[in-house]
DNA sequence: TCAAACAAGGACTTTACATATCTATAATAG
DNA sequence: CTATTATAGATATGTAAAGTCCTTGTTTGA
């Protein structure tokens, strides 16, 4: 039960992003570099971001990736969520009438998490912390 | 992001034995029948429960496993972890300074989760429900 | 106008781990 | 002694993550 290794990733990335609000974009290799990971996989999850309307891309010479306007109200989860999909953490695989007690449980608890993750915003984290990049 | 079909297998295991209640132990063939697994794969699995404590099994004719002492006190959390093991969701595989501020971020929202499964016993969900298995 | 710099995306490979299955061993009741 | 039961090692299978390679298309600036 870990999150992958694509949404530290574009957590990270996001972080980057945010700390610098440069109008000037950022290329992907640039950012695979400071994170140490190939620039192609990190273009792949980048777009993931672009679709969901977190980030977006300039193609051709000085291209690359810059924040959208909303970018002050990303939270953690919508970053999550664009990676790692929006579906429960958990399926009752089985069939005990009508709803999984157990279910019910689990669902409550990543609720809880959710809503933390929901409440912080990458922008307050920036302002909060002295980022040491 | 999704908790494994082993933790499904020991959640659902635990409230059957849970609900049962029996001096009598019941014996992995049943157990597995009931959630259409495999009865060496679920072994395993409750091999882990033994191991952690929660349950205890009887070897030989009539054997099983059976609810120990404690089983009133047993909650989600300890079944998940029991199983999933209890590392972080998430690991900063970066190196900025002294700690991540990502990582803080995350593991605050898992702690919430863990509460809520840390409060909700498996006896309690047992009370509460008028369990149809 | 052309070359270099950039993103997007399809196809593929590699790696890792979950999900089993099979078989042998050991314990216990009757 | 035999049938029944758990434990555990070895092995197979399946699936998803992680990563690579190559092609296409766009844009800038010389």
């Amino acid at each position: 039960m870990k999150y992958s290794k694509a949404t530290d990733y574009a957590l990270h990335t996001m972080l980057f992003l945010t700390a610098a609000t440069p109008q000037k974009p950022m290329g992907v290799k640039l950012l695979a570099e400071r994170q140490n990971v190939s620039p192609t996989y990190l273009s792949k999850i980048l777009t993931k971001l672009v679709k969901a309307g977190m980030i977006e891309s300039i193609t051709g010479v000085n291209g690359g990736y810059r924040l959208r306007r909303n970018w002050e109200d990303i939270s953690f989860l919508d970053i999550i969520h664009a990676i790692e999909g929006s579906a429960s953490m958990f399926d009752c695989s089985f069939d005990h009438g009508p709803g999984c007690p157990i279910q019910k449980v689990v669902l409550s608890a990543e609720e809880k998490m959710e809503e933390q993750l929901r409440n912080q915003k990458m922008s307050d984290l920036v302002r909060e912390v002295n980022i040491v990049i």
